[in-house]
DNA sequence: ATACTTGCAAATGATTTGCCAGTGT
DNA sequence: ACACTGGCAAATCATTTGCAAGTAT
C-alpha cells in the first residue's frame, strides 16, 4: 500500500476483462488472482486485506495474506484497485469505478460512507479557493462524525 | 495515540501552568515531562514523537520513546496536547491551542499546514448541508495536492 | 523452459505493554 | 512511605521483504 497517488486508473467490468489487462502486461492469470478479484466483484465496497484473505464472508477457500497484499499492490499499480485509509484501522481496498469515488469516515461509529465526487465539488473548490490546494478525499477521506452518530447517545465505536 | 475524539481540550501558555495541571490531577511533575513539555512549547508546530525524543534538534538530552509516547497520550488525556495524523508516516504531536487548529497534509511533499478552522469553516458548511456529516480536520487532515506541487515539474517526495 | 507467482518465515515501522527499579510529594 | 514514573525488553498491528518451491504461458 505504499504508493497512493500517480498510479494509471483503470476502471475495469468483469474479470475477464483484467485477465487480459494482467496478460498485456506480461502478468499471469492465476487461481489466487482469479479469487481475489471475484472477492473485490463481490464486496459491495472496500473492504480490508483480511477480510478479502478470509474469503469475504463467502465459504471460499482463503488464500494468504501476503499475496493479497502483493496481488492488491500489483493490481492498483495497474490501475485496476484503488485503496483508502480508514483512520487508525487496516487499509481499504475496492476496484476503480469511473468516476472514482471519495470517501467520508465518521469518528465515532468507523463507517466509511462512499460518495460521488461531484456532491463534494463545492468543498474542493472552496478549499481550492482559499488555499490554492487541491483537495482529494480519495486515498484519505473526510473525516468527521455522521448524522447517525450525531444523535443523542450514540457511542458507537472508536 | 489510540484515542482520538472527546479528550478535554486545554490550552496552556507556559510549563508552570501544565506543572499545576499535572499536580492537580494527581501526577508528577517530573524532569522527563519537564524535557518533553520544552520541547513542545519549543517547537513551532506538530512534531513526530521521535524527533520529541531527540530533543527536537537541540543538544539536550533526549528521552526514552516509550515514555514520550506514554507522555504524550496523558497529556493529550488531560487536554493539553492533540495529534494529527499526517498521512502514513508517523503521527504529529502538539500543544492545544484555541481555537483548535485544523490541517492540510501535501500528498505530493508531506508538508503539513496549519490552518485557523474559519478558514474551513465554509467547506465544513457545505458537507454538513450535503451530507449532515460533521467534517472535522483536526484528527485527520484535508489531504490532497498543495499549490507549490502542483506547479511543472514539481515531484518532491510521497 | 523461463519468467512470473506463491506460501511461509522473518523483517519493518509505529506504537503499546509488562515489569521492576527509581523518584516526586 | 507510597503511588506515580522511567527505562528496557518484548508484544502488537498492518504491511513488506527474502527465498525456495510451484505454475502459467
Amino acid at each position: 500500500m505504499t504508493r497512493a497517488a500517480h498510479t494509471p486508473f483503470a476502471p475495469v467490468a468483469s474479470i475477464d476483462e483484467v485477465a487480459g489487462l494482467l496478460r498485456r502486461a506480461g502478468g499471469r492469470f492465476s487461481a489466487a488472482r482469479r479469487l481475489l478479484l471475484e472477492a473485490l466483484f463481490a464486496a459491495d465496497g472496500p473492504a480490508s486485506a483480511e477480510q478479502i484473505a478470509s474469503g469475504l464472508g463467502g465459504r471460499g477457500l482463503e488464500a494468504d495474506l501476503t499475496s493479497v497484499y502483493r496481488n492488491l499492490e500489483y493490481l492498483e499499480e495497474l490501475g485496476v484497485v484503488r485503496h483508502v485509509h480508514a483512520g487508525h484501522g487496516a487499509g481499504l481496498y475496492a476496484l476503480s469505478r469511473a468516476p472514482e469515488r471519495e470517501y467520508l469516515l465518521c469518528d465515532a461509529c468507523g463507517t466509511v460512507t462512499s460518495v460521488h465526487p461531484e456532491r463534494l465539488a463545492a468543498a474542493r473548490e472552496l478549499i481550492q479557493a482559499e488555499f490554492g490546494f487541491a483537495a482529494r478525499f480519495t486515498h484519505f477521506p473526510v473525516s468527521g462524525v455522521c448524522a447517525a452518530c450525531r444523535e443523542p447517545g450514540c457511542q458507537d465505536r472508536a
